[in-house]
DNA sequence: GCCTCCGTTGCATATAACGGAACAACTTGT
DNA sequence: ACAAGTTGTTCCGTTATATGCAACGGAGGC
């Protein structure tokens, strides 16, 4: 309000909105249509549109729809723009099987938070994908060290009402977090119990580019019971090396 | 024609063409509408609404359009779906590394081959990504390993008329490739020569699921110069052993 | 067997997407 | 330095087009 927005495409932001939901669970027509609010019969041109082109995929002849394969030729265009997703993965798997955590790399888009490369631990138990997925900065190990590193100023405009809430652990006063970023930036990493999900720890360290610039966090994450405050020290050697790595890696790629 | 095709929801329909033009390269407004054949004013509203879902992004503030980190979070949920995606990436990045070659996992959805993993050969002078590129499956490795394994019987109904052609020596005729099909089913790998790009040699070999089914294929690519024929025996050799490895590994994960 | 639920398809209507033109902000040329 | 040529955005009237309705055809369930 007060800005004027420009009025979207109704019918490609409902198309949107569909992918996102798929994104999250496959559904029927009658489901898409009932969460879009509109028609049966809309919500099945729509999803007919998109299957045609190959962004969703039905199971089976009158089963479900998910997102389909042909997305993923977004995903790699997406992939080779960001050197450090091609870079990444290998830095993320060799720390992944030395510490038998998943380990991410992610990066910052405004308060989220994303990862861009992912290797799962060695026991991976109960494995969940985070490629992708935007998370908010303020409850994660990742985003506590990118906001951490952000040049002093930007952060002012953000984080300015109560933060949401997704455990009872989660930093929810502006005031603490910049505290608390205060001492990520003294120690050099991030860590994150059960501030997003109970019982999911992470730790997080800085990827700094050429200058003194933070390009990218690195974390392991994996449940309370083993990521232990305990091992912070050692896991925390471990995703500095790895950091290095993948910093001399870019510096290498990037001209 | 003859089947009766349900009309697609155009302003969609145009979006996802917009979104399959910026994954080629990035493009500005005017660009983008004299590519759709539409008015400027209708391809500014269309890249701005992908744009406000993130799925677009304009590099400066007055530059050019490309496809957006939001399109990540899509990603990430067909990765999450195909447990290969995953598994994949440690396996093609072990072999890309003994091998020096870039090194993908592929998929066979109808004609068309789409590459799911990859890792990039050590000696990466000019690597291309072709993560989530759809390739026909007669003028590469991967797709000729994939259409020698189904199900006889099922290639029928597919090549029936002349082949796309692509370089001089891409197979184009139905009864040649049925050939070379068997002739891959009997070798137990593909390789393919120049048929797809002038200088690019690939060799595939199958990944075995559960069963005698062919759940994909995992080949090496590189210049003519550096993956010769004289390697065949070596690269397979190699290949074979990524393909167990990756096919132990599924078998581990699929419950 | 009937009944319910789901997805698709004509059809008429009204909305909302479109093209035209004018505008503002940059870049290029001379 | 100014003009001429871009490029992207905004306003507005019109008509194409996306929508909701209702009826249809299949699948499964009781």
């Amino acid at each position: 309000m007060g800005e004027r927005e420009p009025a979207l495409v109704q019918s490609v932001d409902r198309a949107i909105t569909i992918l996102k939901l798929l994104a999250r669970a496959e559904m029927g027509v009658t489901e898409i249509a009932a969460e879009l609010g509109v028609h049966k019969s809309t919500a099945s041109r729509l999803v007919y549109t998109l299957q045609a082109r190959g962004l969703v995929e039905q199971h089976g002849e009158r089963g479900r729809f998910s997102i389909g394969m042909g997305m993923l030729q977004f995903a790699g265009t997406v992939a080779g723009q960001l050197d450090i997703v091609q870079v990444g993965n290998p830095v993320c798997e060799e720390l992944a099987e030395r510490l038998g955590e998943t380990v991410n790399v992610a990066l910052l888009d405004a308060t989220d938070t994303i990862n861009v490369s992912q290797a799962l631990g060695t026991s991976a138990v109960a494995a969940q994908n985070w490629i992708g997925q935007r998370t908010p900065s303020h409850a994660t190990a990742s985003g506590k060290v990118l906001l951490a590193f952000i040049p002093p100023g930007e952060l002012d405009g953000l984080f300015v009402g109560d933060l949401a809430s997704y455990t009872a652990r989660t930093i929810t006063d502006p005031q603490k977090l910049r505290d608390a970023l205060k001492e990520v930036a003294e120690d050099g990493y991030a860590t994150c119990f059960e501030e997003l999900e109970p019982g999911l720890h992470s730790i997080a360290v800085p990827v700094f580019g050429p200058g003194q610039d933070v390009i990218a966090a690195i974390s392991a994450s994996g449940p309370a019971y083993r990521l232990s405050k305990k091992r912070i020290p050692e896991v925390v050697e471990e995703l500095r090396q790895g950091a290095r790595d993948l910093a001399g890696r870019m510096a290498y790629v990037s001209r």
